[in-house]
DNA sequence: CGACTTTACGGGTATCGTAAACATC
DNA sequence: GATGTTTACGATACCCGTAAAGTCG
């Protein structure tokens, strides 16, 4: 059994919709349907009734929901303590940036890595000069395009 | 993620080997050892210390393991509920056997068999003449052995 | 040496996305 | 007719068992 699957279902349920769920899980409407089926082929059970408009929990289904429920959340749990445990990012990390990128993309993603890794500080660089890479130390440089110098 | 693989880990660490585990899985050792890899590679995390003459969890193992556990016995619980909901099996079932296969076999079997299904009562016929079997009328035969007359 | 674990590999199955068909409001 | 569900299908990826190699006591 697939937790995959058991993640469709409680989508599904709780969007009242195979196409929802999909969406809401990036897969397409026709790996949702077949997870559904997958799940009621290995139970044994017919757990949503679905038409083009609705659809419902059987009442199998319904009973059923809270058990996968409790297990997906065990096992989100268990993933949550590993990754606690894990050794904290921590001290100090150099990058070097173009501008544009660093304010239209990194800025985010960098934020929601710090707020992950309160113990990291990290030292930005940016600057749109390749030549500027060789006058800083920096342990990540990130540029875009063609490269003018093969030698890199 | 796959419950296959959860359901090796917790048996892995009850049995203290891979081999005992594949044993009571009715699974080869090398795809158990596959499962858990396959477990450790989707967290992350090595969760099991494993030499040729002895296993043992990593502290991350131990703590995941808890939670594997109540996921496994969620599913399961979840889908004991679905067949108790099930319709019952009642009524009486006549069936034919040898002495021996009878004896040796079946009544365990069969003892398993009446308690899931209370209201279920058996008739049983043990013959070991093969022509016995057009006397009675019964639902179900058992014979073994080659057929002396192959219009059956 | 013996038992256990792991890797390599081939065959078979499963699963995915695309696309079309089908159903329902 | 528009949205949602299902099926068909081809390509890819996955998973199993066998067999061999590697490892530890």
């Amino acid at each position: 059994m697939r937790t995959d699957d058991l993640n469709v279902l409680v989508y599904a349920a709780e969007h009242g919709s195979l196409s929802a769920a999909a969406r809401e899980l990036a897969i397409t409407p026709a790996v949702a349907s077949v997870a559904i089926k997958r799940l009621e082929d290995a139970l044994g059970t017919r757990l949503l009734v679905r038409s083009t408009r609705s659809l419902r929990l059987t009442p199998a289904g319904a009973h059923y929901l809270v058990h996968a429920k409790t297990a997906l959340r065990a096992l989100a749990e268990g993933e949550k303590e590993l990754h606690r445990e894990r050794q904290e990012i921590a001290g100090e990390l150099s990058l070097s940036m173009p501008s544009d990128l660093g304010r239209n993309v990194l800025l985010g993603w960098l934020d929601r890595f710090m707020a992950l890794h309160p113990q990291l500080r990290l030292r930005l660089r940016v600057s749109d000069r390749v030549s500027d890479l060789f006058r800083q130390p920096v342990e990540i440089a990130l540029r875009y395009g063609v490269p003018e110098d093969s030698a890199w």
